[in-house]
DNA sequence: CACGCTAATTGACAATTGTCAATTAGCGTT
DNA sequence: AACGCTAATTGACAATTGTCAATTAGCGTG
């Protein structure tokens, strides 16, 4: 076996009624009876880094929540390039286009060992016909999804280069539980895709952040930042 | 009175029941009579260029629909300049954030004379929860904006200066019936916001267009381009 | 440890884009 | 037609970013 193994592991069935991260996605507010007796179809999964969920154009049967890990929604451009257009963390919901019967519209790429709910159409339809509840909280995350597009408009397609790279550290930062907390940093490859540059760019970019130690770094693992720096070159 | 009058119009209670666009808007398989009923307090109003029908971070009472007319979505940087994440037409809903509570998350400003109907939330809100083909429709409505977004981010934030302007110019053609149809381009101002680009940039391109036969000016309007040419440069 | 592979970095140069200032064009009013 | 205002265009130059190629670093395997 390939030291990176991209094959997912079942994990066993959900089990939403004992789930910690249950009241941050979509299921907040279900009984712990109302869930055990409808998610008998939900799939518990672990994915690892550049394992690919779906893949642009393909039919939708599922949702998925994450549990734990990062997840990213590339585009393939018609010039052979591809763009990242959003990051999803625990609590996010993947590939809701579905609930509106379309095929995916992005591939969706683990970039951080993931835990995933896979959730069948069916069962989102009906608890968003039977729960207020759920029917609320897909809107809500319906809208968390046109938010987060709207900030990679305008934080990282936005400025030059440099602003947009501290933007994009100050929103992975964003979601670490604990400051300086140790986190894996994107491929200089898909940091220029999430900001619509080159690989080149994005690694002259990082590599001058660390020579003015606006970030250090320990392996291939990012240490802490300068956050007052960051932010100053953000808004510039 | 000046001649760019920039005043609300008031031009009566809406009737839906026989509104022409309809069926490309919210209210789309309900009946005459349940219009009739539920929407007294639905105003129709014409909004002329340059007209901000609310601020970004205002308090949200009201969602509109767009009967004609374009409208810019506008969200201030804290750099000082703006951006313009999304270009809504005929059919589509404006303010959607309303419904899930918030305060609206951009200024939305009349590019093109408006004919709008200010629909209060409370009547969404109601309509959502009885009516099952409504609640479809607002789904709908949310995976546009976010198909809408997720555009600006891959053909209006990508590649070079010149290929996301053909990509522009191609988009606000789309939203012609007719073919080589006369329509008002954005100000350069506008379309640099709409790209991510400086003003000047904006115009060295339009000129350019111009120089080479890609586009045809008559005054402000633009009055036809070579499809082909544009789609090539489009996709460089 | 040497090897092989891929990712990251760097150099050199070209192309694009931004900046600042000046000029021109368009349009409505006087 | 002359005036005044704003938007658009253009020039000159600097700064940024892309392109292509070479080099270095990191990491797992034999």
């Amino acid at each position: 076996m390939k030291p990176n193994c991209t094959n997912l592991e079942w994990a066993g069935r959900a089990r939403c009624s004992v789930c910690d991260v249950r009241n941050f996605v979509l299921f907040a507010g279900l009984s712990a009876n109302t869930l055990d007796s409808l998610l008998l179809p939900i799939d518990n999964l672990r994915a690892p880094e550049h394992h690919t969920l779906y893949g642009q154009g393909e039919a939708a049967m599922h949702v998925y929540t994450i549990r734990a890990g990062l997840i990213k929604l590339k585009v393939d451009l018609p010039n052979g390039g591809q763009r990242i257009v959003r990051l999803l963390g625990p609590g996010d919901l993947v590939g809701m286009e579905a609930l509106v019967g379309d095929p995916y519209h992005h591939s969706a790429i683990v970039m951080q060992d993931a835990d995933l709910c896979r959730i069948p159409l069916g069962v989102v339809r009906k608890l968003d016909q039977t729960s207020p509840e759920v029917h609320r909280t897909l809107q809500q995350r319906w809208q968390r999804s046109v938010d987060q597009a709207d900030l990679f408009i305008t934080s990282l397609s936005t400025g030059s280069a440099e602003s947009r790279m501290a933007r994009l550290l100050m929103m992975l930062l964003k979601g670490q539980t604990t400051m300086h907390a140790e986190f894996v940093l994107p491929s200089r490859e898909d940091m220029g895709a999430l900001l619509g540059i080159t690989t080149e760019t994005a690694s002259r970019i990082m590599a001058e952040f660390k020579r003015r130690g606006l970030v250090q770094m320990d392996r291939s693992v990012y240490m802490g930042c300068d956050q007052d720096k960051l932010a100053a070159l953000a808004d510039s």
